[in-house]
RNA sequence: GCCGUUGUAGCUCAGUUGGCUAGAGCGUCUGACUGUGGAUCAGAAGGUCUCGGGUUCGAGCCCCGACAACGGCACCA
């Protein structure tokens, strides 16, 4: 391979090309939910992939670093970066980041700032299926509104967001992270949490291991119930566990008793809104800050109820913890009834700290975030959103190279006319024919038109419906019947062939 | 990051205790067929057997190492 110039065409793992299949479909996608967002009227913004690091790092925790894809600024050299970090460039892990940064950079900006972006997202993590290290995020936000309107509106734009999409049947639950903290209150949770690491752990495991936490790290541990269960989240919750792969997985240290209070919370359920809230002023009803807390989650519940969101899309289920630490109030998250192994495709919540690094300066924030490609991925899965390859409507044959002009100008009228059409632009010829159906009937274009000598004379086209065919080319049969066949074929004078065009495209919902 | 499995044609895979020029199916292309998608038939192209080292008269096969992919766990703003 040394002597050869070929380059190994390939990607880094957790990158994609997305093929003109997979490309028309996200596009429709983006198209219907901007417009869902666009008629709440949030107007667009973009911001570029890259930032400097200092401006990306610190907002999330630690988490943030460790996936960061870094870049090298041009404008400086490598040891020049290396002294200075906030020389240093990063890609952008998420679209809030940036979305603070600007807030920050132009005071002049209207408040509320009420803002959308569709944009890919980049994380350096290890990929699974599913999960890649580019991906799309179409976030929505409102800046500089402290009241619980903009948190409501951010769940209904949600739930119109998926009805418009087609999603079939899907559950947006949302709770609030200062109900969390009350919890954290209400279970004698102390900052900050000694580490406990379970019998047999040895210092390479703890190496880089600060060895206390947070008391919101708590958050992070019952963010997991869904997946693992109650059982596991109690281990890690006190004394930790050592898990399948032998990795020891180290237990925040709470008292059983705390894990008791732990677990009344989250038996507090219910298939109403207002049931839940019930128990839940029951429960925290020792906490003077509770009642405050509480009657703002009822105030987004009653709101959406007065809008129509009704019990069974929009749940209020105080699980919902959203590992990340930059949310301050109301959090949400949406998930498919029939896909539900796809997890969130819509989360987010009120950060109302997240632009004070940049200002010095608080300011109250709260939006979400849809998940363009896991959405795609269910959707595709769940058929309700078909993949075609090809723009065009309709393919003009080219089975006599002498009328190429005319070819073009048959193209040329249908497009003026609003149809998408493509000439074959490969090889002509009558002994061509079978090759340019095939490209046709491949790229799922509807319909083919085809001129030869007869027809011209004749003063005909023929409007081919291209899907006729491929259905019988199922059935084997004999060629000369074959031949024959003809399917789904129409003659029309060549002056009526905009309007034949138009009719059939018009009976496939094209 | 940890554990495990696997790397042979574009894809899925076969390949005898280590033995001649490495195979199949599918796909692609060409023709049968200057006017129709499928099927059929004939033919063609496509491989440094992931890479590097070792053992051997001889390695796709055995040994060591690297890399990659896949699966599980951890992480997932």
């Amino acid at each position: 391979m040394a002597d050869s110039a070929v380059v190994e065409p390939r990607l880094l793992r957790g990158l994609r090309d997305l093929l003109p299949d997979q490309m028309r479909a996200r596009q429709q996608m983006i198209d219907t939910i901007r417009g869902v967002y666009e008629s709440y009227g949030f107007v667009p913004l973009g911001t570029p992939s890259l930032e400097y690091l200092d401006v990306l790092t610190g907002s999330a925790g630690q988490e943030a670093n460790q996936s960061l894809f870094r870049v090298r600024n041009p404008d400086r050299t490598e040891r020049e970066q290396t002294e200075d970090p906030t020389e240093r460039l990063g890609l952008r892990f998420d679209l809030t980041v940036p979305l603070a940064r600007v807030i920050a950079q132009y005071p002049n900006l209207p408040r509320p700032f009420r803002r959308y972006q569709v944009a890919s997202v980049f994380r350096a993590d290890k990929p699974d299926p599913g999960r890649y290290r580019e991906f799309t995020q179409f976030d929505i936000d409102s800046v500089g509104v402290e009241s619980d309107l903009a948190d409501t509106e951010i769940i209904a734009v949600a739930c119109d967001a998926l009805s418009a999409l087609n999603v079939g049947p899907y559950q947006v639950r949302f709770s609030s992270r200062r109900v969390l903290n009350l919890l954290l209150e209400f279970a004698e949770v102390r900052e900050p949490i000694t580490l406990r690491w379970p019998k047999g752990t040895t210092a390479r495991h703890m190496a880089d291991e600060s060895g206390t936490r947070a008391a919101r790290d708590v958050f992070r541990v019952l963010d997991k119930l869904d997946k693992v269960g109650f059982e596991r989240v109690k281990l890690e919750l006190t004394a930790g566990y050592q898990d399948e792969s032998g990795d020891m997985i180290p237990g925040l240290g709470l008292e059983d008793s705390q894990v008791e209070r732990i677990r009344a919370f989250l038996a507090v359920e219910g298939e109403r809104r207002d049931d839940v809230l019930r128990q839940l002023r029951e429960l925290f009803s020792g906490l003077p800050d509770a009642t405050a807390e509480i009657d703002g989650l009822a105030r987004i519940s009653d709101r959406l109820g007065g809008l129509g969101y009704a019990e069974d899309r929009v749940r209020l289920d105080l699980s919902i913890a959203r590992g990340l630490a930059y949310y301050t109030g109301p959090v949400f998250e949406a998930r498919l009834m029939e896909a539900p192994q796809y997890g969130s495709v819509f989360g987010g919540g009120r950060y109302d700290d997240l632009v004070t690094r940049f200002l010095g300066q608080r300011i109250p924030a709260t939006g979400g975030s849809m998940g363009v490609d896991r959405l795609l991925a269910a959707l595709v899965e769940k058929e309700r959103i078909r993949l075609v390859p090809s723009t065009a409507q309709v393919l003009v044959t080219t089975l006599d190279p002498g009328l190429t002009d005319e070819y073009l100008a048959i193209a040329g009228e249908l497009r003026r006319a609003g149809i998408r059409t493509e000439p074959f632009l490969g090889k002509p010829g009558y002994g061509q024919s079978k090759k340019q159906f095939r490209y046709a009937d491949q790229c799922r274009v509807p319909i083919s038109v085809v001129l030869g000598g007869d027809e011209k004379q004749a003063g005909v086209v023929i409007v081919k419906q291209m899907d006729v065919g491929r259905q019988l080319t199922q059935q084997a049969g004999d060629r000369a019947a074959w031949l024959e066949m003809r399917p789904g074929e129409i003659r029309v004078p060549r002056a009526d062939l905009v309007a034949a065009v138009r009719e059939r495209l018009r009976l496939l919902g094209e």
